[in-house]
DNA sequence: GATATAGTTCGATAGTCATAGAACATTCGA
DNA sequence: TCGAATGTTCTATGACTATCGAACTATATC
């Protein structure tokens, strides 16, 4: 049951996540996980794109520290770093997420 | 004397101005533009990359519509949207400029 | 063991991006 | 008018990125 490296607290960068953030795929799958209260497979969250494409974009939010990857049996579950990212970034992605409830091209891709 | 063309608040996007943001040059740049209470010339912003270059991520934010760009003679004037952001994305960019100011990587590029 | 499930990794591709130098445009001073 | 100052545009380049399909890995189920 391989587990994945994630950077700590120290190692995150504020570009790094501003760059994981600016992908609409991205963005999307960070405002659902931040709906949700428990962990989340990869697979249950709508996205248009292929599933390697999907693994891509999830690596890319795993080593930027916006979320923590699980795999358990043949699954990986995934998490919002919600805490460690307000302590690190105040009210950062918080902004982020009400900004994109208004925002129409996130809201489409996840009705795909 | 040429002018260039912002968008409208109606036209700025989310994922463009985070991208514009995730640039540590363009970062660098938005900090301090932050942090004056006037415009700026371009120029007078130290930055460790040539005037073409500079002149492209001035460009990106211009597009982005994190920033306002105004030519006055030789020199060209840029200064932050700062109203019109906050009125789209609340807090957003407050908590951008915060993290900003604790990132050392971004803060030694000002000092280049 | 065979098959299905859930993701990952690999290789390829087309596109974008940051970068710089050279040439250019525009304005201001001497 | 001739330079100097300040940026912009053009072109090129190397790096990175989003995307996909195919092959693969690991686990679970029958």
């Amino acid at each position: 049951m391989k587990q994945y490296p994630h950077p700590t607290a120290d190692q995150i960068n504020l570009t790094c996540v501003l760059h994981a953030l600016s992908d609409p795929v991205r963005l999307n799958f960070v405002r659902c996980l931040a709906e949700q209260l428990c962990e989340q497979r990869c697979g249950a969250i709508p996205t248009p794109v292929a599933k390697s494409t999907m693994s891509h974009h999830i690596r890319v939010l795993r080593e930027s520290g916006l979320i923590r990857v699980r795999t358990e049996g043949t699954q990986s579950l995934t998490s919002l770093r919600k805490d460690e990212i307000e302590a690190k970034f105040p009210g950062l992605l918080a902004a982020v997420l009400e900004a994109a409830k208004e925002d129409e091209a996130i809201i489409a891709l996840s009705e795909k």
